[in-house]
DNA sequence: GTGTGGTGTATGGTATACCAAAGACCACAA
DNA sequence: TTGTGGTCTTTGGTATACCATACACCACAC
């Protein structure tokens, strides 16, 4: 049945090129393993705008946004690059997803919902302390939606927006590192422990353990981690 | 006494044109009322790009990261609007403020020294209890300055940067509510009390201290503020 | 008199041409 | 053979011309 209408085709989706481009530069160095040894950390601004089939403004606009948001480094004159975050930096920004999720947990005692905690609670149950190591993959990802569930409880777009910023690279480490020395258990039982403390409203005790649990991630990063 | 050498005329300041232009948007926005009802909040990207001698490129450059910090909202074919932040977001920041500043708190009895703990003490000992009020010029910069202080003992440089972002709405809050009802004089105690568990590296009091004196700032303009 | 449609104008969005600087490479001279 | 200089190439930076859309205003018809 041939359309009555002219039906123009949609051009783009509605979104801007410099977002498209934003975004696709974004999953492409998400997807991209930039710690391997033979990784092409140069960008070529033209060869990308090639590529993308968009002129080197939008582009270069999203590339300035990545390179405030810290994922790549635009030197005058001398290059794009990939930007390898060193370990001193990965410990700073898991300290400060420790101190935002910990003051997220602090105002989801103070305002989140009975219903949303028992919502919680139910991504929590999924996995028992002996049956994560069954389906790693699986509590891999139930382990970060855990942590963005306290920070959307928490009701502060500007945590949600910071802590999101700062996901890229977090999310990375905690997969790489949960079942590394047992710590998957640790996890099940604490992110118990942390709904717990939600549901019994104790304001406190919830903030300590989500900041603790954090920073047990960053010390075992510490120590054990080899990055640069 | 004429050159012998040709001594070509210095350009520009060694900064790209973005850069200029971003610093002079900003600190033009800083220093406006935007709260006053009769504020122009429309800018003019041509008009500007005129005034600052700088063709639109680099100004739109500079708009767009002004754009993504939140001091300007851009709308496609509408014009460039400079954001009144609202009550509700005020208050969002507030508190990442005191999630960030109380992790620094935390760091910094583990990792500054006591020499700078003891210069932190100089800033507190300016000011007496009851001798606020008769300088509440010099009170409200060493108000700031204090707060700067604690986070940069934290040592943990995106910790600084993230404040940085959030120093220009606090300051100006800080600085319009110290003065209502008594605060100051309870500002010098909660100091004080702060630089005690920062020297007695007593970790958790002095996260705890500054969380809540922070915390407190945001209760305070919750009830008696008045935006939008 | 009111409503609708069309046109004009203002404003961002995009593409492209050109500029400047830094580094690599090569030729030539000592 | 080695060092120095200049040039060429690569890359980002800047300016500008052009395009698309949203809104306002006005004319015309009902």
């Amino acid at each position: 049945m041939a359309d009555t209408q002219l039906n123009i085709a949609p051009i783009g989706e509605g979104l801007s090129l410099k977002a498209r481009a934003y975004d696709a530069l974004k999953t492409a160095i998400t997807n991209m393993n930039i710690y391997a040894d033979d990784a092409e950390l140069r960008l070529d601004e033209r060869d990308l705008s090639q590529r993308f089939g968009v002129s080197r403004t939008p582009l270069r606009e999203a590339l300035a946004q990545l390179d405030q948001e810290g994922l790549v480094k635009i030197v005058a004159r001398r290059g794009i690059f990939i930007v390898r975050k060193t370990k001193a930096e990965i410990l700073d920004m898991i300290t400060v997803w420790a101190a935002l999720e910990s003051m997220a947990a602090r105002l989801a005692t103070q305002h989140a919902s009975d219903s949303e905690l028992a919502r919680l609670h139910t991504l929590v149950d999924q996995f028992s302390q002996d049956k994560v190591a069954a389906k790693m993959g699986e509590y891999s990802d139930a382990n970060i939606k855990f942590h963005q569930a306290i920070i959307g409880l928490g009701k502060n777009q500007l945590i949600a927006d910071l802590t999101d910023k700062l996901f890229f690279h977090v999310r990375s480490i905690r997969q790489r590192t949960i079942f590394e020395q047992d710590r998957a258990k640790r996890s099940v039982v604490d992110h118990s422990e942390i709904v717990n403390a939600l549901e019994a409203r104790d304001t406190e005790r919830a903030e300590r353990l989500v900041r603790e649990h954090t920073l047990r991630l960053r010390d075992h990063v510490e120590r054990y981690v080899t990055l640069d």
